[in-house]
DNA sequence: CGCCCTGTGTGATCTGGGTCACTGTACTTC
DNA sequence: GAAGTACAGTGACCCAGATCACACAGGGCG
């Protein structure tokens, strides 16, 4: 499948010039499931579109840890390529790891300037782009803040079950306590409560969300 | 003071006609010290430039909590004024206080667009924008996920001093608590901590930052 | 001067959640 | 089917930080 075609397929609203010009000067990248995409402390030289699969976008700290902070689809841009890019920066401090197979396009960035004066959608684009990405942040910096564990627990489950389209997630009660910076014991007995609750079932390597 | 005045001062790298365009549609917003500039649930309607005076940035949680995230000094500019805008959008979520007697320029949304097709300098100024307090959101995450208290205190009062520019910091251990979504006590016994250290001495009603 | 009010110091206690040390249970591989 | 290897459950313990309950100091003001 080519450039074009992805962009018709996941981006329909950008103006047909603009698919061109993407077209014209993008790479096309294929990611396997597992692979990481953004290493911290690198450079960007390429605002990425993704058309194929699914990344996961973690924050990470010093130490190693590491910090989920949203998953991008198809369809979506990463704002940081975008932000970060914009001039030459230290480090990313960010990290994207493919959990299927995946494509994204890779725009240079000297593109990115002219695409934004010739074409209304992609301006628009852009700034929704970073206008949600900004917001998702600021959700995060009060759940951290305000939220006790348990009801961050929630939020994170609603948002796999979004995500991943299914009430089924495959995910192993060591992935969440990674992805919230947890430990795995304390995310294990915060999960028996909600089973308790019956918000959920618990089985070998998949949690069931029950609706309501 | 005018704004074309106020723009020459502290934008002095905008074009001529893009001041002059500012100049024409903005409004000169006065704002005195301890008044709130933006309410949580409000909607943007303009993006807003700071010329004079100090303002504190926080973001609200659910119940009534502020967490204070950043200073806007003259030269700077609300990203979120200009993130948040750019589409109706329920509720801002954050807050801005003036803690000295401040003026903005308030520039009506639907110029931003004209605006940023139009002039370089303004397209670079709102993406560097975007750029730096996304960065500065991503570095308060990994802050308040990965650093304890005593670690956050010293950087915030080193940020502090920066945006004050003095080592005296006329806070109360009250405030800066709420400004750390902590405690009075706690607050105390740390800056008791540091004062032991001899990082700082501590005075009724304000710090002395150590220089080292 | 005594009163009050704001800011600060300090101990006692409580609790969410991290850590340690296990046990138990499926599934895989040979 | 035995052994090894993820995953999951559970108790005991610890600690940062919140909360409570004070005591006290300085500064203004009648």
């Amino acid at each position: 499948m080519n450039a074009i075609a992805y962009l018709d397929q996941h981006f329909p609203h950008f103006e047909q010039g603009l698919k061109e010009q993407i077209a014209a000067h993008c790479t096309v990248r294929q990611i396997s499931a597992g692979e990481r995409l953004i290493q911290t402390g690198q450079y960007f030289r390429s605002t990425m579109l993704v058309t194929e699969g699914r990344l996961k976008l973690y924050r990470e700290g010093e130490e190693g840890d590491e910090f989920f902070m949203y998953y991008l689809l198809p369809g979506d841009a990463c704002a940081l390529s975008m932000v970060c890019a914009s001039r030459p920066h230290p480090a990313s401090e960010i990290m994207a790891k493919a959990i299927e197979d995946s494509v994204v396009l890779m725009i240079p960035l000297q593109l990115m300037e002219s695409l934004m004066q010739e074409f209304k959608s992609w301006y628009s684009f852009v700034v929704e782009t970073y206008r949600s990405r900004f917001e998702e942040l600021l959700q995060i910096v009060d759940q951290v803040l305000f939220k006790a564990l348990d009801e961050r627990l929630v939020i994170y489950l609603e948002h796999q079950q979004k995500a991943l389209g299914s009430p089924q997630l495959q995910l192993t009660h060591q992935e969440i306590a990674n992805d919230l910076n947890s430990s795995r014991e304390v995310i294990s007995r915060l999960l028996k409560k909600l089973e308790q609750q019956k918000k959920l079932v618990l089985h070998r390597n998949y949690i069931e969300i029950l609706p309501g």
